[in-house]
DNA sequence: ATAATATGTAATGTACACGTTACATTTTGG
DNA sequence: CCAAAATGTAACGTGTACATTACATATTAT
């Protein structure tokens, strides 16, 4: 299990209109972060993950969950 | 901010009965990696926290959270 | 008391999250 | 079209999450 952590970065960014420079603004983290937590390069800390979800607006295990436990 | 999350895994550990060691072997970590997140040390993964959330029976958002927005 | 069980600390090593810079490709708007 | 904006890729460096082992201190039960 190289890293079993989906995320729907992606999905709820575009949603809100946002670029992945202003998203990675919005949360003092560099564009590359963004990059590759969307391509699911690797999976964030809990807190970058919290930051997200409160700038997407949504909850944690709709932007996160364990793939296989959908 | 060294690490602005605060975690209460330790409380829903206790409530639900569980040692250090029984709670790591449950998520697939070792028991260091329990102590230093109950004791606050480091922030753990999105995957670590999610599977702490799930075993320990309750949301991502009561679990964790950014010091200072409880 | 004391033995077992649970919790904590410390040292060392590895993998990877995240930063920085630079450039390349794709998408969008005028 | 074409230029600007957005997205992606690559290389390298740093910090830290997490593993491993060993030992020390609390806690609990007999």
């Amino acid at each position: 299990m190289k890293h079993g952590v989906r995320n729907s970065v992606k999905v709820f960014r575009k949603e809100k209109g946002f670029t992945q420079d202003q998203l990675a603004e919005m949360i003092s983290v560099t564009r590359q972060t963004i990059i590759a937590i969307e391509k699911q390069r690797y999976e964030p800390s809990i807190g970058t993950a919290i930051k997200l979800a409160t700038v997407l607006n949504c909850s944690l295990e709709k932007l996160f969950w364990i793939e296989g436990e959908e």
